[in-house]
DNA sequence: ACATTAAGTGATT
DNA sequence: AATCACTTAATGT
């Protein structure tokens, strides 16, 4: 197929080499994810390695009560870590992978993986480097569980929220906000005043606009 | 104009 | 910091 072609040749030319690139082309499959779908749930075993071309994903873990507590985002070009150390072994998956926008992705089997390290440094490196760069967000997600206080992580998921998507807009409610940090709508809502007090943000109905203040 | 949903607030634990 | 009960404001029909 032509589009897919260009995109896997296009996004990806610079990471991985020729060889590699045209043997996933004929073994992977490019997938359209829309926005708000489950692409793994836990318990469910990982068959395939998502690599995304564009979109975001957000991955959470679930509590007993179905609560969510966000982990991380996976944006374009990049992979889930998780998938990785949960396919080598068919384990089950323990985390939550929702679109977040509308997705594309490049669906590997996870047969090739052990073949694909040992054939090409391109993707050995990439994994690794997935794995690692995780592994240290994860380590700074559980710093601020343990030390931080919530107001501090609401800045940060702000933050990261606007990183994620490229804009200083976001598009969501205070409870939507409050569902991913585990916290309470009202929680969140006297806090967001307090930012908007200290000229951090605007505060709009489903909507709120960071100012430069925040990022510094 | 009315119903519905998001956001703000005080009190209580 | 969470929850409850209630008010106020914004938005859709």
């Amino acid at each position: 197929m032509v589009t897919y072609n260009n995109n896997l040749a296009d996004k990806f030319s610079s990471v991985f080499e020729p060889e590699l690139l045209k043997e996933m082309e004929a073994k992977s499959k490019i997938l359209f994810v829309k926005e708000g779908e489950l692409i793994i749930d836990i318990g469910r075993t990982v068959t395939t390695i998502p690599l995304l071309l564009s979109g975001v994903l957000k991955v959470s873990r679930v509590d007993e009560n179905g609560k969510e507590l966000l982990l991380y985002y996976v944006s374009a070009h990049q992979s889930c870590a998780m998938t990785f150390t949960c396919c080598m072994q068919q384990y089950p998956s323990e985390v939550r992978a929702i679109a977040e926008s509308d997705v594309e992705l490049i669906a590997i089997p996870i047969g090739v993986m052990d073949e694909w390290l040992m054939k090409y440094p391109t993707w050995k490196s990439f994994v690794m480097r997935t794995v690692r760069n995780r592994f240290n967000e994860l380590l700074n997600t559980i710093d601020q569980l343990a030390f931080q206080k919530l107001d501090e992580r609401l800045v940060n998921y702000l933050v990261d929220k606007s990183k994620a998507t490229g804009s200083t807009i976001i598009n969501l409610s205070h409870e939507e906000i409050a569902l991913d940090m585990a916290s309470s709508r009202e929680v969140i809502s006297r806090l967001l005043k307090k930012l908007e007090n200290e000229g951090m943000v605007l505060l709009y109905r489903n909507q709120i606009k960071l100012l430069k203040t925040i990022f510094s």
